[in-house]
DNA sequence: AGTTGTATATATACGTCGTAAACGTACAGC
DNA sequence: GCTGTACGTTTACGACGTATATATACAACT
């Protein structure tokens, strides 16, 4: 076929004429690219919830065929491992950013590495804040793909981690143990702190907002009563009562723990 | 249309004919029941995983065509709110079959709140082993369904815990704090704790199974290192280690802790 | 210049999904 | 018998993920 007959359709704007072409459109060259289409992912679920993200709606948003991801993304699950690899890496920056360790300034309490493992904490509590949408995504590809597979920057946040609790003098068994209940504990409390509570939003009395009224009255008199309280937010420093908690216990030197608590 | 014409197709055996229908199949009443449908999805999730269930799948499964379970569950959300619940019934059979609290057997060091709260988590823990799949779940729906609207059974269980949580003797603050802290660490621990680590499960050498061998050498070292101590559970015993720290802090009755990990 | 190779995006198509709407069919009570 | 209602089927539609084949634009080489 000739070349200079470019497919009339698809309101091209040939070598001068009018039917106005994006700006920068002149060949669909170069237009897409990997942080591009992550980004564009990233903002369209914050904007419009997980499940408005399709391929063919990523692309439309793009303005490009939904085919055209793939070749960005190997398939929709790997698109999604790219999500929380975003995130992951807005968590990094925002660590870059925050104030670092400054070490030999560490409390006569507080050691470097524990106040260092309250700052990651944080941090992604902040990060996994700013993209409640998202956070779904953490505790569901972390059960649906291996260690070994998961995007790099997951991988260098479990290392960070990990590198604190072993310079904190930790063996092997004990540092694995830590990490699960750091790892868990954060993943927990973000997931507590983000779930749905609000039923009807434009409502202005609290018991009515949290859809109480319909409710089994008799059946759950204390969740009924304790709703409003609970709908509250735990902040920052829940989370960081509880890593304190949870580091006192699972750093601890002491051999095996004697409480027996069922039966 | 005549009675005894009883559509000659699907295989029907007719008043003594051959074609082999399946026995108290006349008919097609009463075939279906919303526990069914549950106990058949369950198994079918337990089986070959959340991504295998589909309203079609389903009806195959209980022979029938996939429209007809739309008169037990309004929707698939609502089915898997339904699977959701089916877990929490399974857990309070859990319960009921376990020993019990037996109240004045408290010992020295634990009161029966707390024994039994232990007793909660664990049960909570077995029942997610035993239902691996459905584990995404139980996170998923917690961020995308309101509190008022959840499952029976979930809000039993949180009554449950509620209820002993105020026994305990805890103000309305506390004991909403300790309930989030006790909510996220047992959903946080099962997550990490059903993790996947597994890359390749025919691969004897633990390394080699675990994938290592095509993660980033140099960047991740530790990890690499820690990786397959990562792999092993922490159990229940590391549930409740974990639990008993949480509840020490969160429970205390002191006002304001004064620590500021952060600077 | 023209040719060729490769990176990039499109076009088309297939099977599956959730589910709305209309329809048949079997039982319960009259 | 007749009639209403509970139950399951049929058909259909639009959206989805993605395999495959194709068109286009740029770079490099001749």
């Amino acid at each position: 076929m000739a070349k200079e007959q470019r497919k009339p359709r698809r309101k091209g704007e040939g070598a001068g004429a009018a039917p106005a072409r994006r700006a920068s459109d002149r060949g669909r060259y170069g237009r897409l690219s990997r942080e591009r289409m992550l980004a564009s992912a990233l903002e369209l679920v914050d904007r419009e919830g997980l499940s408005a993200l399709s391929m063919r709606r990523l692309g439309a948003e793009l303005d490009v065929e939904a085919m055209a991801l793939y070749r960005y993304a190997a398939s929709k699950d790997a698109l999604l491992d790219g999500l929380v690899e975003a995130v992951h890496l807005q968590l990094e920056e925002r660590l870059a950013a925050g104030p670092g360790s400054t070490p030999g300034t560490a409390s006569v309490e507080a050691p470097a590495w524990r106040t260092e493992l309250h700052r990651l904490a944080r941090a992604t509590y902040e990060t996994c804040l700013a993209h409640p949408q998202v956070v779904p995504l953490l505790s569901t590809r972390m059960l649906a793909v291996p260690l070994a597979r998961r995007p790099l920057a997951v991988l260098r946040h479990h290392e960070r981690v990990l590198t604190l609790l072993q310079d904190a003098g930790l063996d092997a068994t004990r540092s694995a143990a830590t990490f699960r209940a750091f790892t868990g504990w954060v993943l927990g409390y973000v997931s507590v702190e983000l779930q749905a509570m609000v039923d009807n939003p434009e409502e202005p009395d609290p018991s009515f907002r949290l859809g109480l009224h319909n409710m089994p009255h008799q059946e759950l008199p204390r969740l009924r009563e304790a709703a409003t309280t609970l709908a509250e937010r735990g902040g920052p420093e829940g989370l960081a009562a509880g890593l304190d908690a949870l580091l006192d216990r699972f750093t601890r030197v002491e051999a095996e723990r004697a409480h027996r608590p069922d039966s």
